[in-house]
RNA sequence: CGCGGGAUGGAGCAGCGGUAGCUCGUCGGGCUCAUAACCCGAAGGUCGUAGGUUCGAAUCCUACUCCCGCAACCA
């Protein structure tokens, strides 16, 4: 159970390069970047490893850095800081961020690979086959549209015949299914694990994990004329960012948190590969769901990509963070809209948690002349609530728990009028104030971890501890 | 019979066997400490259709209809 940890290794899925980051790929490295803050928060901060990253070794970079003009290396490397630097601006604090072109991963993966060769899992056998670039492998007849074409890319796949490494996945499906059962809550959400489980009695093959003549890859140790199969390796990027290191007691502690379109990559083919190369199983899998945009899935044909900078730009890090992971449950897929975004800025933020802190900060600077009253006890342990859910993967009902919170201080407020009562019975107000102000600081422990950047205007407002600061604006109307 | 997800008040969602809930919006009232913010109340749904199981079904079963994803900027 999540809430035994002692210590916390958190990943994203690495990111093709070619392509700039957009409101998905924003969004899954937010929530992860959440859970790493509130993890942080409670076993500490060198208890948690927060892993990021770029998949670099595949055939369609190199294409596109053609299209560029621009040779692989420098346009690599230039794609590397465009994420990078996407996710430092909007506030991510990755610990540890892997590019699959750097060393330690083509050391990583020469070493996983070879424990599997040596066990036996690995033999070459002919593969033949159409291959499409774009996809990157192999399509069935079936696949195939009517002229014989792929499909998503519109393009005739090369026939090839080529001697390819396999990977025996096939001799794995009963011992993965057998994990399955053993540790039912692996692969969240549950309706995830049983597509996965469908998948894997339905019977698993081999898998081919090399290719000849690839421009771009990682070359297999005992045969350097292949290069290994870019998902193959990719996955390995987990380890490889931790293993031979001091970092390596994390690997017994990582969660994977990945999109809902990769879950068999990452719990039937990685999971297999770790049985074979005899390395400890992640703690667990989350899958997350996908946005639509007003409805449509995200297209640049209909011209409605959302761009994660210009929100955080326009709206500020927090709201785009908040904004996303409240808009529907992390597992579910949802729909973002500018308008409910707009809505939520104003409604939740502006009117909600920032009018809060405003209005009881200024509220205690006029009628106590900014003195702290006595603490407060309060009867519900709201931040219980909200350990528990972010413990869970819960990160919407987390957050809905501080807003909770904004409205229980708020009601309290009305109910009690204070502002009237402080005329004319002080005395009564006092701890009156005392329970607002235990409120805020229950929301500022948790916008610790989900408004990052909003919680140091909270401290300043909640001041040291005899007296407050001054009101100030957190969140500008939209 | 390709696979999968979904159909719940104006919008977005939760509920998944026991008298329909949440957020936003709308309308009415209150308050005036606060960022035209806040509080209270109301309207608004025969929970896609038709059958079935059950003392009782959004909730389980069967059939059907319609949407959407797998179709790359893809997480």
């Amino acid at each position: 159970m999540a809430s035994m940890n002692k210590q916390m290794y958190l990943t994203t899925p690495i990111y093709y390069v070619n392509a700039v980051p957009h409101i998905g790929s924003a969004y899954c490295t937010l929530a992860t970047d959440t859970l790493a803050r509130f993890w942080r928060a409670k076993l500490g901060p060198e208890k948690v490893h927060f892993l990021t990253g770029t998949d670099e070794n595949s055939q369609k970079t190199v294409e596109a850095a053609q299209k560029e003009g621009q040779a692989v290396g420098p346009y690599l490397d230039a794609m590397a800081a465009r994420w990078r630097e996407t996710f430092d601006t909007i506030g991510v604090a990755y610990d540890d961020f892997i590019r699959t072109t750097e060393k330690r991963h083509h050391h990583t993966v020469g070493v996983v690979l070879q424990k599997m060769y040596d066990r036996g899992d690995i033999y070459k056998g002919k593969y033949v086959g159409k291959y499409c670039v774009g996809c990157e492998t192999f399509l069935k007849d079936s696949e195939l549209d009517e002229n014989g074409h792929c499909p998503a890319h519109k393009k005739a796949p090369k026939e090839i015949e080529e001697e390819n490494y396999f990977f025996k996945l096939s001799a794995y499906q009963d011992k993965l299914l057998k994990f399955y059962e053993d540790n039912p809550a692996w692969v969240q959400p549950e309706s995830r694990r049983n597509e996965l489980l469908n998948f894997m009695k339905s019977g698993l093959e081999d898998l081919s994990i090399s290719r000849e003549n690839c421009e771009i890859g990682i070359p297999l140790p005992w045969d350097p004329s292949h290069k290994v199969y870019v998902w193959t390796e990719a996955l390995i990027n987990y380890v490889s960012a931790v293993y031979d290191t001091e970092k390596a007691h994390f690997w017994e502690s990582v969660y994977h948190i990945v999109g809902k379109d990769i879950t068999r990559f990452h719990c039937v083919i990685w999971p297999a590969m770790l049985m074979s190369a005899d390395i400890t199983l992640p703690k667990g899998v989350f899958a997350h769901g996908f946005f639509t945009v007003n409805g449509h899935k995200m297209s640049k044909s209909l011209g409605n990509v959302v761009d994660p900078l210009e929100l955080a730009g326009k709206f500020g890090n927090d709201a785009l963070r908040v904004g996303l992971l409240s808009s529907f449950e992390f597992g579910g897929d949802g729909d973002f809209s500018r308008d409910n975004f707009d809505q939520f800025c104003n409604a939740k933020l502006a009117s909600g948690v920032g009018n809060l802190f405003n209005r009881v900060i200024v509220l205690v600077n006029k009628f106590l002349e900014g003195q702290k009253p006595e603490v407060f006890k309060m009867k519900k342990d709201y931040y219980a609530q909200f350990s528990h859910h972010m413990e869970h993967f819960q990160i919407k009902a987390a957050i809905d728990t501080m807003f909770e919170v904004v409205d229980k201080a708020n009601e309290r407020l009305n109910q009690t009028e204070v502002w009237k009562l402080a005329k004319t019975d002080l005395k009564a107000a006092e701890p009156i104030f005392a329970e607002l102000l235990s409120y805020l600081e229950v929301i500022a422990k948790m916008a610790h971890v989900v408004l990052p950047e909003s919680v140091e205007g909270m401290t300043r407002m909640l001041g040291d501890n005899t007296k407050v600061g001054e009101g100030e604006i957190l969140f500008e109307r939209v």
